[in-house]
DNA sequence: CTTGACCTTGCCATCATGGGAAGGTGTAGC
DNA sequence: GCTACACCTTCCCATGATGGCAAGGTCAAG
């Protein structure tokens, strides 16, 4: 199938696809003779791993690897969850301070009355008065 | 003083302070014959509001926003409230989006025994398998 | 043949931050 | 006065993942 259908069927867009494999994440596929991409149920695979691998936040870096370990029918599950408990923790993190900044902002926005006077706790706080 | 000084009084890079110019959300400073840079307390006071907004997560666009209601005696707290609301919500979905992948991830890592074997939960669900 | 969808490659942009290059300035120490 | 080092200037490029647009070619239905 050409890269629209492949597209459409993987849930990544043909800019994607084309930019994946520059980067060298896909192997460019087989091309017809009018030189346009085609692609075949394991290069489906492949492009639908990476859009679900995307969605729970892998890095390009880190989808590579784990498609190279999914190439591979050698690997060990250890080190696919060496990356996975590694992006995990990265999260976990990131959330902990989102969670932090939200509960600040919420904070500061519930004491803003938000009319037309001027005073304002949220622009008070940004300015840390010294 | 020179911008490596408003820097570390600011904890705003001289890169970033340059930066910041260069993108309008500061005005030029003052300069001393020799060119550079001299900040005065005022331009402080900026530089600590943009680096508080930043921690806060705040995009430049909405700092310059904030900057101008605060540059602005007049301002209505009703639109800071507004730009910060806004941003309160969109952070609170990034949040739940991630605390959403984070369960997922959490759980694939739990089920995967991590060891010599191939066989891995993690790679199965990227595959999803159909 | 025409038209519109699809395909190709290439260049640029986004957003916030920062590295490095090339060249100038200031000052302490010798 | 010279040297060395820290600091300053502007400029160009990069990061990471995604996407717009341009220019030109291909395909197939009408």
């Amino acid at each position: 199938m050409n890269i629209g259908e492949a597209s459409k069927a993987s849930g990544v867009s043909a800019k994607m696809i084309r930019h994946y494999e520059s980067i060298g994440l896909l192997r460019p596929p087989a091309r017809g003779s009018n030189d346009y991409r085609l692609y075949a149920e394991r290069d489906l695979h492949e492009l639908r791993f990476i859009a679900r691998a995307r969605a729970l936040g892998f890095s390009m870096k880190e989808i590579g690897e784990l498609l190279s370990l999914w190439r591979n029918r050698r690997r060990a599950s250890a080190q696919v969850r060496a990356i996975a408990g590694t992006h995990l923790k990265a999260l976990e993190q990131r959330i902990a301070m989102m969670e932090s900044v939200r509960a600040t902002l919420s904070e500061l926005v519930r004491c803003c009355h938000g009319d037309d006077r001027p005073d304002c706790p949220i622009l008070d706080d940004l300015t840390l008065q010294r």
